[in-house]
DNA sequence: AACTCAGGGCCAAAA
DNA sequence: TTTTGGCCCTGAGTT
């Protein structure tokens, strides 16, 4: 047993910004986030990602140790249910790892272990399903070693591929994207490069999966023991990570190490959503008034308004990112919807963390405090974020997707399980109420920020610098409302009162995704998984 | 045909 | 007695 080399929490991210075709095939999948060494002979050297004993090949999915490859095949084939004695958060290392088998198998599971590779029928030898896979993986770490050797440390670590199982049933049909969209999906793909899946305007577009019961197999290299134990203290202390990487390749891994680097321009950043010099003309009308204020709560008003996303530049984004996820995966290789979802979850995602990131209020205070804030509130902005789309170009009966595109509610509730058709509705009621507010945009980029600064959260520092930017935004919320809506005075109220419905519906989106998470339903890598794994760690 | 390597089985050791 | 984990066998895929 070999544990020199064991870190769990350090890994050395990797970048191989080779023109290779084999590059686009890995930029957007699942990482492959294992530890990485290097022998004296080139050959890699890592360890398992369930215990982070010394690895001895490929098993189910992705390389693991022996042990952890023993004890995966015994819990499938003898149909284990283990129950954890404590509270499912047991140290995993070749020490301890035969303490818990609940822990131990449900780390197997949650870093990408594949139940399916062990056998049912038992048959010895032979290759099975993922072999091409394993060869693709191998190959990149291969050329990512000698890279790390040849290059600079400190990049962003390559990726695997990702494989697929055929398309399961129930198909989902996306609508054509709205005819006001902010942006018109045609205008960015020619009908010969429109992925597959994803709708062109005037089509009905059939995606080869369900909510429920679709089931892409996630990349033999999954998560690494740093990723499922991580916090995201290691982010700052990362260099020289370029934004630049993500433009062509939109590196799901690159996203956790760069949220706290300071960037070397403001303009670097291709996923920049922020957009104060956007012309408003692209944005809907209602989100175009700007009542008279008074020059203080104008002032800053206008400071919380600058920087805010561009709805056109991020739906941009996600459809460009999802353009080439498809390419990469070929045409016979479609994305299931919810790995769409999550994907467009996740780039918008990474999108607030970039506005965040640009507001001048959230610049002042510490990194460390950033990072709690933004670790605290993540999903309650995507939430906002959803509500504000909705709100804005959502029809009725339809939900608007960050693409432009959209789904019919019924169509979701007719295939989703119980829990997604839960969250659905209670997200619609929501919308309902937040239209008949009549919410424009000032008021929900308060409500963003009020979300983000909330001084409640633990283990902030400077929590009374927190505390005043949200006084001085709930002020300015107040006097906008009243100024805005003066036949409404009560809004400023009713808008508040939202926010813990809002609250309640986050923490339902995280349990969800978290649990399709620990089935492997969800992309490994992502900005998305990340957030999960540090509140659940 | 030889080689590769991932899944399965075996069994001594450990719990 | 059950579980673990290192080692070896098997055989489909690759060279």
């Amino acid at each position: 047993m070999d544990l020199s080399g064991y870190h769990p929490q350090q890994t050395q991210p990797l970048v191989h910004p080779s023109e290779d075709p084999l590059d686009l095939l890995t930029v957007e999948g699942p990482s492959t986030s294992q530890e990485l060494k290097t022998e004296s002979d080139g050959r890699p050297e890592e360890s398992c990602p369930v215990c982070g004993d010394k690895v001895s090949g490929y098993h189910y999915g992705l390389l693991t140790c022996e042990s952890c490859k023993g004890f995966f095949k015994r819990s499938v084939q003898n149909n284990k249910h283990y129950t954890c004695a404590e509270q499912q958060r047991c140290p995993m290392n070749p020490w301890q790892r035969k303490r818990c088998p609940s822990c131990r198998f449900q780390k197997c599971l949650a870093v990408g272990m594949r139940r399916e590779a062990v056998r049912a029928d038992r048959m010895r030898g032979g290759r099975n399903k993922f072999g091409p896979l394993y060869r693709r993986d191998r190959q990149l770490k291969q050329r990512n070693v000698c890279h790390q050797v040849n290059t600079a440390p400190h990049r962003i670590k390559m990726e695997t591929t990702q494989i697929h199982q055929p398309a399961a049933s129930n198909d989902l049909h996306l609508m054509d994207s709205h005819t006001t969209d902010p942006l018109p999906s045609g205008a960015f793909y020619p009908p010969h490069m429109y992925p597959p899946g994803i709708g062109q305007s005037g089509e009905v577009t059939p995606l080869d999966c369900s909510f429920n019961t679709d089931r892409v197999l996630t990349p033999p290299s999954l998560p690494h023991p740093g990723l499922y134990h991580c916090n995201l203290t290691h982010l700052r202390e990362t260099q020289d990570m370029s934004y630049s990487h993500s433009s062509n390749s939109a590196n799901y891994s690159a996203y956790p190490v760069n949220l706290f680097t300071p960037r070397r321009t403001p303009t670097s950043s291709p996923c920049s959503t922020s957009s104060s010099t956007t012309p408003l003309s692209q944005t809907p009308d209602q989100f175009q008034h700007n009542p008279p204020s008074t020059p203080v709560t104008s002032n800053f008003l206008s400071q919380l308004m600058e920087g805010d996303q561009d709805e056109s530049q991020l739906s941009a984004k996600v459809l460009a990112s999802l353009q080439r996820e498809q390419a990469n995966r070929g045409k016979h290789d479609c994305l299931n919807t919810f790995s769409i979802m999550c994907k467009m979850a996740d780039q918008t995602l990474f999108g607030l963390v970039e506005w965040s990131r640009n507001s001048a209020l959230f610049k002042e205070l510490k990194v460390e405090d950033q990072m709690v804030l933004l670790q605290s509130c993540w999903s309650e902005l995507l939430v906002l974020d959803h509500l504000c789309r909705q709100v804005t170009y959502g029809k009725e009966g339809c939900i608007y997707l960050v693409t432009g595109q959209q789904i019919e509610v019924s169509t979701i509730i007719s295939q989703a399980g119980a829990k997604l058709n839960a969250l659905v509705s209670r997200t619609q009621d929501l919308v309902s109420k937040l239209k008949t507010l009549q919410l424009d945009r000032h008021e929900f980029v308060c409500l963003k920020y009020l979300v983000l600064f909330n001084p409640d959260v633990k283990s902030v520092q400077n929590r009374r610098q927190v505390e005043q930017t949200q006084e001085r935004v709930n002020r300015a919320l107040m006097e906008h409302t009243q100024q805005s809506h003066p036949g409404h005075s009560d809004k400023f109220g009713q808008l508040l009162l939202r926010l813990p419905e809002v609250r309640s519906i986050s923490l339902q989106v995280e349990e969800y995704l978290y649990q399709r998470h620990l089935v492997g339903d969800l992309p490994c890598n992502s900005l998305l998984t990340e957030m999960l794994h540090t509140k659940h760690s």
